[in-house]
DNA sequence: GACAAGATTTGCT
DNA sequence: GCAAATCTTGTCG
């Protein structure tokens, strides 16, 4: 399906970052389902020096200057997985990070995958990824198909955004380019 | 071909 | 509060 159900992503990196508050993603594993909120969010483009997209085009990052509504996964750190959502036009290099996310359906899933329960199990990065069973297999997936879909939602009423500074990385930390959901129990605090 | 650093998490002092 | 765990990708010689 060559349609635009994305064109809402194709917008600079800070302002999907912010449409993306609120939606809910939806993953199919071993025959049952888990659905999270996202509540928080980081922006990365290819202007910002942090950015894995920074230096151009890699063998790595090349699913970041696919077009928006795909999944570019990469591993960290020995250990992590963390997993963005490609926004902006083709070719740019931007990207959303998920930083957090709030369980709605499968928690018991998510339970198991992480060994912890409560708020703990999905408000970091990594957190996210081992949660809803995110590896580097799923890298370049098209998030209009299963297993794995977002879905457009919109916030509350009574809730408000909120940008901050960027934490965990090295360089341009003082950033206005985290966003997150006020008050929400599952943001990361650090 | 080799080295250094990394969008993190967890556990111990 | 600080340091270790652990491996892939990018950059440099």
């Amino acid at each position: 399906m060559a349609t635009f159900s994305f064109a809402w992503l194709s917008v600079p990196a800070e302002e999907a970052a912010r449409r993306l508050l609120g939606c809910e993603l939806v993953r199919k594993l071993n025959g049952r389902t888990i659905r999270v909120r996202i509540v928080e969010t980081e922006a990365y483009d290819q202007a910002d020096e942090a950015s894995h997209t920074f230096r151009g085009k890699t063998k790595r990052n090349s699913t970041m200057f696919g077009s928006a509504g795909h999944l570019y996964v990469y591993f960290t750190y020995g250990m992590h997985y963390c997993c963005n959502v490609v926004c902006g036009k083709e070719g740019q290099g931007a990207g959303v990070l998920i930083r957090a996310v709030e369980p709605l359906e499968g928690i018991d899933i998510i339970e198991q995958n992480r060994g912890l329960s409560g708020k703990n199990a999905t408000n970091g990065p990594g957190k996210v990824c081992q949660a809803l069973g995110i590896d580097r297999t799923q890298d370049g997936h098209d998030l209009s198909q299963p297993p794995i879909m977002l879905i457009k939602k919109s916030l509350r009423k009574d809730e408000k955004v909120v940008t901050a500074k960027r934490i965990g990385i090295s360089k341009a930390v003082h950033e206005l380019r985290r966003f997150y959901i006020a008050d929400n129990p599952y943001v990361s605090k650090r």
